[in-house]
DNA sequence: CATGCTGGTGAACCATGGTTCATTCCTTGT
DNA sequence: ACAAGGAATGAACCATGGTTCACCAGCATG
């Protein structure tokens, strides 16, 4: 026995590892999932093509790999927003116009995990994707059935007509003019959260600081 | 010269040329634009590969061609009830059903036209599809809004939410379970309809007759 | 029926892009 | 230093599927 795998070697490894998703990732917020060749990730990485499978046994390991990475930090998010302890409508509209609010500003990326088109492998993926969030969404708007601050509704449709709703209307083909979404995000977003809260028979509930364009952290 | 196109003649060929749309346009509700193989467009319609690009220049010519087809048809019907008569919401109510339901019912048909994964010249001609979609929706709330039913909103957001909360709820991958939707489309779409109305601010107007609603849990 | 065309054919062609593998380069333990 | 692996390489390979083109078939003219 001559070789045995050693600590440096496999930090190397992992950032070698490291280095191709990163590298992936980039691709995708710069030209969405369609951009990713495995030789351009490998050129991007600094290592040959055949390299990339001693990490990732084909393409779709790859990209399914990138896509829950990224769009795991989306819905923790998310998520977190979601168990807090305000009352739900609070954490309700904090859930909608973060959701909105990172969206519109990480347009490329968010194009990516929620509308571009991608191949069936990757579509799974991104239907678990959604369907996290339309749980979220539920999972609110049960809670606030539960403690009479909502109407009842049936919460899954409800749910899932806000998850298709907030893509198309900010990043689908029918989003406004970017421009205007450069100009003034916040008015879209606002005005996008008060559509899903009336699709839920809110009635601009616990309209809190509804103010002025208050903005969710990006 | 010793030819000169004849009427039999192009009768037949105009009856080619309908054989490859169709055949192109089963293949699309069978699985989807996915399906169009030119071979097997050829195979189906009966006629040699090389065929296919004598009445269409790519594959590209003819499933944007089989889109359009596809598409104005249900463009066609929703513009028409809403050029109607009636008052605006029930215009509304009508043209909200008349999607849904369509969509509910030709699953495979509507789920190619509004959320398959297509490449980026087809979704050209679907983006087209959705904005008419979008413009109708808009409009039929401006008309609402000028004559004082509806309260004031930004018409172009709220159309786009529609044209978003629908598809997805109907046939995305947040779609309620098939069974459900197989047991009782009307309800589904009912619930639908009641959120895109709240959505757009609208308290449940011109309500049919849909006093019983469940909730059901995610 | 001969002629001149157009319509039709389908196997070969080609482009794209993921995957492989014989070879080379490094790292480790003696 | 050197042998024995593992790691890296990248050009060749291959699969898929759209497109072409040299050739054949059939219809319209004189």
């Amino acid at each position: 026995m001559a070789y045995r795998k050693t600590d440096k070697v496999a930090a190397r490894l992992a950032d070698t590892r490291r280095g191709i998703l990163d590298a992936a990732r980039d691709l995708v917020s710069e030209g969405g999932f369609a951009a990713v060749q495995m030789t351009e990730v490998a050129k991007k990485a600094g290592v040959a093509t055949g390299t990339l499978y001693r990490y990732f046994s084909s393409k779709e390991a790859l990209c399914r790999q990138v896509f829950r990475e990224v769009s795991a930090r989306e819905m923790g998010m998310l998520a977190e927003i979601a168990s807090g302890e305000e009352a739900a409508s609070e954490r309700l509209v904090k859930v909608l116009r973060t959701f909105a609010g990172r969206a519109v500003r990480g347009r490329r990326l968010s194009y990516a995990l929620l509308a571009e088109p991608l191949d069936v492998n990757l579509a799974e993926e991104r239907s678990f994707f959604r369907r996290t969030h339309a749980e979220i969404f539920a999972g609110l708007l049960e809670d606030g059935i539960d403690n009479g601050e909502f109407p009842e509704i049936d919460v899954r449709i409800a749910a899932a007509c806000i998850a298709g709703a907030i893509p198309t209307a900010l990043i689908g083909p029918l989003a406004p003019e970017s421009h205007e979404l450069d100009n003034n995000p916040d008015r879209v977003v606002e005005e996008i959260v008060k559509f899903c809260l009336g699709g839920a028979g809110i009635a601009l509930a616990a309209g809190k600081s509804n103010t002025r364009e208050r903005r969710t952290t990006a």
